[in-house]
DNA sequence: TAGATTGTTAATCGATTAACAATC
DNA sequence: TAGATTGTTAATCGATTAACAATC
């Protein structure tokens, strides 16, 4: 007769820590490529430039995953590691919108590399369905619920304009489909819970990187507005 | 006579903040266009997600803005943030790597809307060269340099392939541009740290989506994994 | 004026860093 | 074994939320 101690509350990992998980997968995949055999938070520390105390701590949410007094396997975390982001089985992809961006997609191949495969791209143009971009045939977007549906589609790639946006979200939620790429700037808003959404608004992006351009000169023009001017005590 | 009361040291307004504020400037932006005059930031809250304590806390980093018993007035409001992420002038782009990903990015009229202009392209590949992308023309990469010393540009958008990153950057490094926004998967490092860099990793985005879709598959075999086995006393 | 809502201080929460016993 | 380095607890730091006086 045994005891199970199970925790009754799951600790959901922070997305702080989530967001540092790719950044991990790379670096060990270098350290694999450059056959360096184990790792010390220390190393990973100096190349990541994360603290080492932050790298423990990160990877504690997962396993215990080291040795203490040797570090880390290099080929064993990296392992963990792709099996925590998901890398470790292939997903399904589609691509809706062929347009500039989309087509950039379908033919970027940095994606199959990890196992992300676009398996069909829909469009409404009837100039493009029927025809192939790189490899990958183009369907009309009526088909889109039916195709995913029945080749079990994990993702879907959204790089429709703007103005389609809602309408191709709500057929998305006719599926089981389980999470959305978009990169349209509207805020997808669904019913269903279970279908996860990850934006790439690229224009946030270049507002963020404009802000700081012009931060030095935004800060004394705020300096001097908030000078307080006393008449002499 | 008058005595000035100049604070000693900046406060750094912290990357949360400035992340948020693409979001403001797009809400208040919608807000404008359907000629809401005032907006509480209560009813921000509702919009945007945000608490409305966090939108005071986040906005007076910046100035007063808003008015008590009235909230704030949207065209002001969006005037003032528009200034603090600097779309109040043009910023002058470059792209260097004309593949699939820099033409969907030249043809992509959003930013040009909001005053970033892209002006040349520049390639390595002599059927590009001297061609056009949307009325852009393209040139050989050997004149990255001159060129924008010569027409002031701003901001190096690059979407070269990874082998190229490292020698595009050192270019870069070489003229006055303020920020380059990177879309190659390399970790750009400079000397020169007034060169800003915004990264834009899709792989790292599509990971935290991978990661997410894998969540709960991955808690339950966590937990699993940590049950522990006792004797019975 | 009374009601509304700000700007700002104080309290809380969560994430990062430091420290160290456990142990390879 | 001695040295190294983990996993983890405790301390610190910073960001978010709550509360409220100021004031339009």
């Amino acid at each position: 007769m045994i005891f199970l101690d199970q925790p009754d509350e799951i600790k959901r990992v922070s997305v702080a820590v989530i967001k540092r998980l790719p950044k991990y997968y790379e670096c060990l995949g270098n350290l694999l490529k450059n056959n360096v055999e184990r790792v010390s938070s220390q190393e990973l520390s100096k190349i990541l430039g994360f603290t080492a105390s932050q790298i423990r701590q990160d990877l504690n949410n997962f396993g215990e995953f080291g040795q203490q007094g040797y570090g880390y396997n290099v080929q064993q975390l990296y392992l963990e590691i792709s099996k925590i982001l998901g890398l470790d089985t292939v997903h399904k992809m589609v691509l809706i919108g062929a347009g500039n961006l989309g087509q950039a997609l379908v033919n970027y191949g940095e994606f199959r590399t990890h196992g992300f495969d676009i398996v069909a791209v829909f469009d409404t143009n009837p100039a493009l369905i029927g025809r192939k971009i790189n490899n990958v045939p183009i369907y009309s977007t009526e088909e889109i619920e039916y195709f995913i549906k029945e080749n079990e589609i994990d993702i879907a790639v959204m790089t429709v304009p703007k103005g389609e946006a809602e309408k191709v979200a709500g057929i998305l939620e006719k599926t089981r489909i389980r999470g959305i790429w978009n990169f349209t700037p509207v805020e997808i808003k669904l019913e269903n819970e279970d279908i996860l959404i990850e934006n790439v608004h690229l224009i946030d992006s270049l507002f963020t990187l404009s802000y700081r351009i012009n931060e030095n000169k935004l800060q004394k023009r705020l300096l001097k507005q908030k000078r307080k001017i006393f008449p002499r005590p």
